[in-house]
RNA sequence: GGGUGAUUAGCUCAGUUGGUUAGAGCGCUUGCUCGACACGCAAGAGGUCGUUGGUUCGAAUCCAAUAUCGCCCA
């Protein structure tokens, strides 16, 4: 084996032989199952960190319930992502100086489905250099023939029921997808503009004029009325009057309505039911006309008159120099208001009145709401739930119609004969209502998150019903996704799911996972320049380093920054177990005929780090259950790093070295689980060297897997739990640590061996059976065992006081007087403080009433063990003043 | 404006039923070729847990204000 580990040559045959031997897929369907739908990513694109996290945290809860023995599934797919993908290609063809339209529907996809096929099996292999072991016989496709069954079910389902239906209304519009939007696909943005206080001339004799307040005049050819508070002492006489729309001269009426409000602005609101959500609500209530003045393209059409083929922009200057002129504008005040921008193309989104096909969301989230208010799944973290909720509360209807031409074709077919709408799962030729063949289908497509969200049972096999994959694997455990997708994604598949499903949700836990930022705590981005390459990192730190520094460095629900010193540490860990592994292995097959499985007799050490390891594995057990990954991980690391391999490792090293083999077996059962119990973190290594080691145990060539070996559990320990060695074993690290403490304070050349006394009563025995130990950690030697402090020299010593004795080391000719006593007098000072400490807490008498008795207990014991250690330390000082 | 998160060592972060001497990694100081590992070993230094007030025998932890930064929604 390779003196440190070499992950790049490792990596890829592990993962083919697993993949070859099928590993990933669900094998034991006498067993309970577990089940992750993967959140598919977009096609677009290549994997980023935020992915490598998300695998990062779903392989290791799909490894870690394999090993527990579930029937587990983890099933991937990919997203057709489809505004994203389609302006992908309308760029593409733009550079060809081509439109979609120029190409037309056909060509334009068959282009789409090629760029889709080379994409989708890259992002297969990104996934599997990540070391997802995710089933990949069961990949899914959101555009795929089996999901385009279920979403035109779906679509047919919810239209017969009433609740998707066809209605013009006021939408989002983004001028560079040229298409409709829904309301969470609009970002706003603070941007400075604007107020303007603009005069109305009224349309009598009377010359009287009305100011309007606005911060969009470019939409004035649009207005249809001016609204004023009828409780609006200044406007409230002009209701009923007729007023002149500006430049155009049309004429308007002047209404009343409550909602109109009186400290904003002038008090008086042009109304654009076109071009404003308000405003189109008060021509709903007013029975006001509609007049939408934007062309798909974001210019104006001719109904905006002289203004008709100018962008927004440029009518806005225009229009503003043209009311100047006719002295009409009173005055313009700064304002900042939020701007709509698309989330995909990050164009200005127009609200703009047009029919669409929508989804009847509040109908449809009260099951939604019921299934996460009942806990029938519950939120990691659980303040999320909140969020979800008041998003769901305040749920507005779904529009879900693109005027675009890659995603799911809305399944309704248009009569031209008789006017029917057929809304049907198969390809129709004819009308459903009177035979006619002159039918055609409805030109849009739906959003896509339509069809995510049908993502746990349409992966499952739905609406296929006796699908064995739907009946074994839905509901699946286990939703783990960004927060950022909430409303997107999850609310979506919350209430599909109950819909297609019998009211039967999805999942029962959703967790949550950050953002991964840059180092500089920015969010990733190409602009920043602060993006990790998540194969870059891999080439750099291997694969397990890296999914060490992203599951070491989240907790649920918040961002991390990843930095290059966390998976610096993560490729240390990895190293780190290779060698002790290399070390373990060589030792094995030195000794091979010296290794016994009997240990009637363990040693101190062996209990202690048999202790050790049972309290780790019920720990990690129960970090695990919940979700606290992080901590589980760090708890492997440390026990594998401090206990076993600073500790364990190296007391046995010098047993093994005086001839002991008998911790070689404790040596290799313990780092054999070692190793399972980080596999689920850092999967290959613990595979590589797991395997390696099972042949020096075994002394087959037979290949074993590790991947699905038992997940440790304390019960399988030969040597079982002893709570007291745990304090015995402490007493013995507190003796080394204070040899090597005075060694190092008082410049003892580490080569030299020195004399050391231990004064000890109460672990006599232990320092004894573990002297070798001692001696060769801290380089002492002779080390004298004895029980009173006058059985030691009190010249030119230095002493260090324990919780379990004194240690006692000569320093002949190296002695300084006035150092020891400077020391000694800081100890007693720290340790005289921890005593007023105590007495303070002991002599309040409600602490003494009212704390729980072993927390009483404790702090007396606490209190004994600091007296204790001063009387030791002041005798000492008296030592040296009388010397 | 409403909601929500963060604020703990120089840096990045743990601290999940209130009871430790507040922890880790990196960085820093000192010393190390004792049978794996310098991607390492050993010994150290470093924190009044944002501020104020409250609840409690006891608060980094619970509550209320407040400040700063961030996110979501309107």
């Amino acid at each position: 084996m390779a003196a440190s580990y070499n992950p790049s040559i490792v990596e890829t045959p592990i993962y083919e032989w697993w993949e070859k031997n099928n590993f990933f897929s669900p094998g034991n369907p006498q067993n309970e199952p577990f089940t992750i739908i993967m959140p598919p990513p977009n096609l677009t694109g290549a994997l980023h960190l935020g992915h490598a996290l998300t695998v990062s945290i779903e392989d290791a809860l799909t490894r870690w319930h394999r090993m527990l023995g579930h029937d587990t599934l983890w099933l991937p797919g990919v997203d057709h992502a489809a505004i994203a993908v389609n302006a992908l290609i309308e760029k593409q063809l733009r550079e060809e100086g081509k439109s979609r339209h120029d190409v037309g529907r056909e060509a334009f996809l068959d282009r789409t489905w090629a760029f889709v096929e080379a994409n989708r099996s890259r992002i297969s292999t990104q996934h599997k250099r990540l070391g997802a072991s995710a089933d990949w016989q069961r990949e899914a496709f959101t555009a795929d023939a089996e999901r385009e069954l279920s979403v035109r079910t779906t679509f047919k389902n919810l239209y017969d029921d009433g609740l998707i239906f066809r209605a013009e209304r006021l939408i989002n519009w983004c001028i560079g997808c040229r298409s409709a939007i829904s309301d969470i696909e609009v970002e706003y943005d603070d941007e400075d503009g604007s107020f303007w206080y603009i005069k109305y001339l009224l349309d009598d004799e009377s010359g009287e004029s009305v100011t309007v307040a606005t911060t969009r005049p470019e939409t004035i050819p649009a207005d249809v009325a001016v609204a004023v508070n009828p409780n609006d002492e200044r406007n409230a006489h002009l209701i009923g009057k007729k007023c002149v729309v500006p430049t155009t001269n049309r004429i308007i009426p002047i209404i009343g309505d409550d909602a109109i409000d009186i400290e904003l602005g002038s008090g008086a609101l042009k109304v654009t039911p076109a071009h404003d959500q308000i405003d189109f609500d008060i021509g709903e209530r007013h029975g006001l006309e509609i007049i939408n003045i934007l062309n798909p393209d974001g210019t104006l059409n001719e109904l905006a008159g002289e203004y008709a083929g100018l962008s927004l922009d440029a009518t806005r200057q225009l229009i503003v120099q043209d009311m100047e002129n006719l002295g009409l504008i009173e005055r313009a005040d700064p304002y900042t208001h939020a701007v709509g921008h698309c989330q995909r193309c990050s164009t200005i989104v127009e609200p703009l009145v047009s029919e669409q096909w929508w989804v009847d969301a509040k109908h449809l989230a009260k099951p939604a709401i019921q299934a996460v208010t009942s806990n029938q799944i519950n939120f990691v973290p659980s303040r999320f739930q909140k969020t979800y909720l008041r998003w769901m509360e305040n749920i507005r209807d779904w529009c879900i119609s693109r005027q675009i031409w890659w995603g799911h074709r809305i399944p309704v077919w248009y009569c031209a004969d008789c006017g029917h709408l057929t809304v049907s799962i198969t390809d129709r030729d004819s009308c459903e209502s009177c035979d006619g063949v002159n039918i055609n289908q409805d030109e849009d497509t739906l959003d896509t998150w339509f069809s995510s969200g049908l993502w746990p049972h349409s992966t499952l096999g739905w609406p296929k019903e006796l699908h064995e994959d739907l009946k074994r694997f839905y509901p699946t455990q286990v939703l783990e996704t960004g927060y950022d997708i909430i409303f997107f994604w999850v609310a979506r598949m919350i209430m599909l799911s109950i819909y297609n499903m019998d009211g039967v949700p999805p999942f029962d836990t959703v967790y949550l996972h950050g953002l991964v930022r840059g180092a500089d705590g920015k969010k990733m981005s190409k602009s920043t320049g602060n993006i990790v390459d998540p194969l870059e990192a891999i080439e750099t730190y291997g694969c397990d380093g890296l999914r060490y520094a992203l599951i070491s460095g989240t907790s649920p629900g918040n961002d991390q920054k990843l930095t290059d010193d966390r998976l610096e540490s993560g490729r240390n860990f990895a190293n780190k177990l290779w060698n002790a592994g290399r070390f373990v292995i060589s030792l094995r097959e030195q000794h091979k005929d010296k290794i016994t499985t009997a240990y009637s007799e363990p040693a101190l050490e062996d209990v202690w780090i048999s202790s050790r390891l049972a309290e780790l594995t019920e720990e990690v057990d129960r970090l695990l259950t919940n979700y606290e990954l992080s901590e589980a991980l760090r708890q492997i690391r440390d026990f594998f790093w401090d206990d076993f391999a600073d500790w364990y490792l190296e007391i046995a090293k010098i047993r093994i070295r005086n001839e002991d083999y008998t911790p070689l077996t404790v040596l290799t059962e313990t780092y054999e689980m070692t190793l399972r119990l980080v596999h689920p973190f850092m999967p290959f290594i613990s595979e590589e060297i797991w395997q390696r080691l099972q042949k020096s145990i075994v002394g087959s060539n037979e290949q074993q897997a590790l991947i699905v070996a038992s997940y440790p559990n304390s019960q399988e320990i030969n040597i079982k739990k002893e709570p007291d060695v745990l304090d015995q074993f402490d007493a013995i690290q507190e003796f080394i640590r204070s040899i090597r403490n005075i060694r190092s304070e008082n410049k003892v050349d580490t080569a030299r061996k020195i004399e050391c006394f231990i004064v000890t009563s109460e672990y006599t025995n232990e320092v004894r059976n573990l002297s070798d130990a001692i001696k060769s950690m801290t380089r002492i030697d002779p080390l004298h065992i004895v029980s009173e402090v006058n059985q030691a020299p009190t010249d030119q010593v230095v002493s260090q006081v324990t919780n379990g004795g004194t240690v006692i080391v000569p320093l002949g000719g190296l002695f300084d007087l006035e150092v020891e006593r400077k020391r000694l007098n800081e100890d007693l000072q720290i340790i005289r403080q921890e005593i007023e400490r105590q007495n303070q807490k002991l002599d309040n008498r409600e602490f003494r009433e009212k704390a729980p008795e072993p927390v009483v207990q404790k702090e007396l014991d606490k209190l004994e063990a600091a007296k204790a250690k001063a009387v030791s330390i002041s005798a000492r000082l008296d030592e040296l003043i009388t010397d």
